[in-house]
This record gives structure tokens, C-alpha cells and sequence, in this order.
DNA sequence: TTATTATATTGCAATATTACGATAAACAAA
DNA sequence: TTTGTTTATCGTAATATTGCAATATAATAA
């Protein structure tokens, strides 16, 4: 068939497939070290910085949105972006998880 | 055209985006998890404990493997697979600085 | 050698992602 | 209102991913 069998798996695998899919791509990776890197979090010039046309960072930009990984605040005609820390938070505590389990183990 | 324009980013970040890539489908996380859960590392049953055919499964883990997250030995007819800590710890260091720097921010 | 067992590869259909031009929508300024 | 600025959406082409049946490969056992 070729359909992904998202039903198939538990909503925690789905969720945290989620989050590192929208990490998945170099330009959204760019697209939160820049964010990270600018003190305001006026952002309005991430087009500026990325190699890509408007339509598509925009295209990005949701994606990260929708994956909570960023949060996106109307400011008159721009708009501010700036990095969820909560969700920073869930995917770093998930690796110190899995990183102290592993420290109990052979391998 | 639509191709992954991925040359026009720097390799830190093509690399970041490959280590989140391959987290990025349910089974695949699924398959850490379960590599977690278990004493040992004869981990010749996962396609047992996934609901996909061998061959997609096998697919899964050698994306999981090109990424360095799991490591692979052969143990007669059978595979020892388990996780890759140094990967796991490159990816719990780059979200807590992330962390780290977002503390000092206003947002 | 001939099974048997375990994993990998091939080939292909279904679907998803990426990228961007064109255009729309929303707002501010003139 | 009209104009300019900023971001979002639509439509579509190119490419990538997912899943599996069929088959291949590799090692062991009989």
C-alpha cells in the first residue's frame, strides 16, 4: 500500500515522531538556531537569512508552529516568533530518559 | 522543481535534521523504546513486536542504523542490535544548550 | 548437500514532502 | 481610498518516504 500506519502506534510514539519530524528538515533546524541566536524575538527576517522563497520558509515556519516547537504572536503587520521552551524541555528530558536507562545496561 | 534543497545548508545543520529524521516515524521510535526495554541486546524479535511486515521493519532499522542511533552486530544467523549512547547523548547536549540559552532570554 | 532460520534487497504502488510562482489576506501609512 | 509591507494560502511539479510481496543472502542444523 505505501500509507504510513501512524494508527498502528501508540499516541506517545506518534507524539514524540511528531516533534523530530518537524526537526527533520535543515531549514527548520536553521530556522530555531536563528531564533535562538537574536536577542528580541522580533523575527519578521527569517526569509532574509534562509535560502529559500517566502512562500516556502512560511511553509516551514507552520510546521514548527503546529508542532509546538515554535510560538507566533501578531505584531501589527509583522509577526513574532520565538522557540516554545516547554516543548525544548519535553525533548530534552526524553533523551536524559532514555541516556540514564542506558546507563544501567551492558551493551 | 521541488527538490530538498538540503546543499544550501550548512552540514551542522543537515546533520541535526538526519539524527531527527530518522526519529521521526512511529515505528522507529518505537523500535528505541523497545531496544530500551529489553535486558539484553538480542533484539532478533522486533519484528515480532511491531505491527509491519519483516522487510519494513528491517528498512526502519537501517535508517536507525545509517544515523548512528543503533548499532548492529552479527551473532551467528541472528542481528544484536542495540542503542548507540554517543548519539543519544549528542542529541540530549544540543537540546539542553538550546535550554541553556533560552534562559537567559525574555520570550 | 539440503533444509531451516534470520535478515537484507529489489521492485513497485500509494502517499507525503519540498519548493516556489501566483495570489490572497491583513494591516499600516499616505 | 490607494499603496506598500508582511505573511499565508493555493496549485502544482519534482522528489522522497512508506509498506510489502517476492526474492536473495548468509549462517546454522540435519
Amino acid at each position: 500500500m505505501g500509507v504510513s500506519k501512524s494508527e498502528s502506534f501508540s499516541v506517545a510514539h506518534n507524539e514524540m515522531a511528531s516533534l523530530f519530524k518537524a526537526l527533520s528538515h535543515p531549514a527548520r533546524v536553521a530556522i530555531v538556531e536563528y531564533l535562538l541566536s537574536v536577542d528580541t524575538c522580533i523575527c519578521g527576517d527569517i526569509v532574509e537569512v534562509l535560502p529559500l522563497a517566502q512562500p516556502t520558509v512560511s511553509q516551514h515556519l507552520k510546521e514548527l508552529k503546529n508542532a509546538n516547537i515554535i510560538k507566533g504572536s501578531i505584531d501589527g503587520t509583522a509577526i513574532c516568533y520565538c522557540i516554545n521552551p516547554d516543548t525544548i524541555e519535553i525533548i530534552e528530558k526524553y533523551f536524559g530518559s532514555i541516556n540514564k536507562q542506558l546507563k544501567n545496561k551492558c551493551c
